[in-house]
DNA sequence: CGAGTTTGACCCGCGC
DNA sequence: GCGCGGGTCAAACTCG
């Protein structure tokens, strides 16, 4: 730097680094500089025409060079140095404005994507099709959806300090809540990023959880032994519990090694149609799209019953008489169950496909499934109706459930809020459940990797 | 033959 | 300490 002047080589740089457009001019090399040197800063624009940023030149001395020897060189080093700091500035809001930009446009296309999955499973011919296209969105909304897998167990107490921060992450929800009646393309946009909020609340939430073991259990009616949920089991121990002559089947996650998470699966012991699937435990692996969502969904509603961030009346407003939680102390973890059994009065209309049509009208209505979609009906002489089509895993299920209708996280927030309460008077053996709309899956195929199904 | 299931035995926590 | 019940283990078994 000596010996040249060096402000005109910095900008050089400037423009050769438009990415990181600091200017710095050390008083080192001003002195080299010339005193008739006119000194340039160029701040940072959005520049509309094309990506990054562009370059709007601010000429700070206008003033004839004898002029300028009149004046301190420190004052017009201050005023650079003034400038400099300006530019930061600019530059730090255009950063922020194209981050922005760049994050609207990540949740409008996992809005697309989102719309997509529902629309697949409305259209279970394309399922398969969907499935590829599915996988190469599922890499893009990885950055925004939360990994957090089925539960986290056996985490630190939360501490005085989580508190407010709890309260701030109760505030995510409750905002989610009240926007939940207004629809219009900017609502979806801040609901979008709403959600995400939460999806990252719920991570923070549930790796702050108090209880040692908490599980998640959904109830949906399947004539199968099994539901699919995206991930690999095995079954290692089967066990007739007492009160319920049906027998109930554990087993162990096998993605991976070591694997701690477990699920049991028993039939509901007054409705044998009913199939009661509770989880247990945190992957230690990564997991394929279908689990992946079906992760998010138990760990919001996990969250949900954790946080106890419920006070809001929010969602008890919004339930619909098919959505009532109930509450029981008869388990020995603190569960919330998703009652995906019962009907309810919800607008969304069961829609029947035409090629479906001779089959009689059943009386659950769905997120948004059609008997096609979810498999049913299939009467035994059907039995190959279109088995991979017809997987309904419980991952469509829960997930569609809850992403079709808000209700049912207003549902949960009311069953925690209830919880809340209850678990004033009981210690840690209480259980939530809540109801949502019914949805009657019957799936042929068996669950991923897995070759035969139990016999349970 | 390997992967997965079955099933009786065993372990452990909890209540009395 | 004892019994009960839920959960797990592991050898035997089944299946492709």
């Amino acid at each position: 730097m000596e010996g040249e002047p060096s402000v005109c080589r910095e900008l050089l740089q400037i423009h050769e680094r438009p990415s990181h457009p600091q200017l710095h001019i050390s008083e080192e090399d001003n002195k080299d500089a010339a005193p008739s040197s006119t000194f340039t800063v160029e701040e940072p624009c959005i520049n509309n025409s094309s990506e990054g940023f562009g370059f709007i030149s601010l000429n700070l001395n206008a003033e004839q060079p004898s002029q300028i020897e009149e004046k301190p060189l420190k004052l017009r080093m201050l005023r650079i140095k003034l400038d400099q700091v300006n530019e930061e500035n600019q530059n730090l809001r255009a950063m922020l404005h194209q981050i922005t930009k760049n994050y609207t446009a990540l949740q409008s296309h996992l809005l697309l994507a989102m719309e997509q999955q529902q629309q697949q499973l409305s259209s279970p011919r394309n399922h398969h099709h969907q499935l590829q296209k599915d996988e190469r969105h599922d890499d893009m909304a990885d950055a925004v959806l939360p990994t957090r897998q089925f539960l986290d167990i056996n985490k630190p107490p939360q501490s005085d300090d989580n508190i407010q921060e709890n309260n701030n992450k109760t505030n995510v929800s409750r905002k989610i809540m009240s926007t939940e009646n207004v629809d219009c393309d900017e609502t979806k946009q801040v609901k979008l990023k709403l959600t995400s909020e939460l999806a990252k609340a719920v991570e923070d939430q549930v790796s702050e959880t108090t209880w040692k073991k908490a599980r998640v259990s959904i109830r949906a009616r399947s004539d199968t032994p099994l539901i699919g949920d995206g991930c690999q089991w095995r079954k290692y121990g089967q066990k007739i519990a007492k009160n319920n002559p049906c027998p109930r089947a554990y087993y162990r996650c096998t993605m991976a090694i070591g694997c701690p998470v477990r699920k049991q699966v028993q039939r509901c012991a007054n409705d044998k149609t009913i199939l009661i699937t509770t989880y247990e435990g945190n992957h230690n692996h990564s997991l394929p799209p279908a689990a992946r969502a079906m992760a998010s969904t138990t760990s919001a509603a996990l969250s949900m019953l954790l946080s106890g961030s419920t006070t809001s009346t929010a969602g008890t407003t919004q339930l619909n008489p098919g959505l009532i939680p109930t509450l029981s102390t008869s388990a020995s973890y603190p569960t919330i169950t998703l009652d995906l059994t019962r009907p309810s009065n919800s607008p969304m209309q069961f829609q029947r496909p035409s090629s479906l049509s001779s089959f009689p009208s059943f009386p659950w209505p769905s997120y948004g499934f059609t008997e096609q979609s979810i498999g049913f009906p299939l009467s035994s002489k059907q039995p190959t109706m279109m088995a991979s089509e017809k997987n309904l895993t419980l991952v469509d299920i829960v997930s569609a459930a809850i992403s079709k209708d808000p209700n049912l996280t207003a549902a949960l927030a009311s069953a925690v809020s209830s919880f809340k309460g209850a678990t004033q008077n009981s210690n840690n053996c209480t259980q939530i459940s809540v109801s949502g709309h019914g949805t009657t899956s019957k799936t042929s195929a068996p669950l991923l990797g897995s070759g035969k199904l139990p016999q349970s």
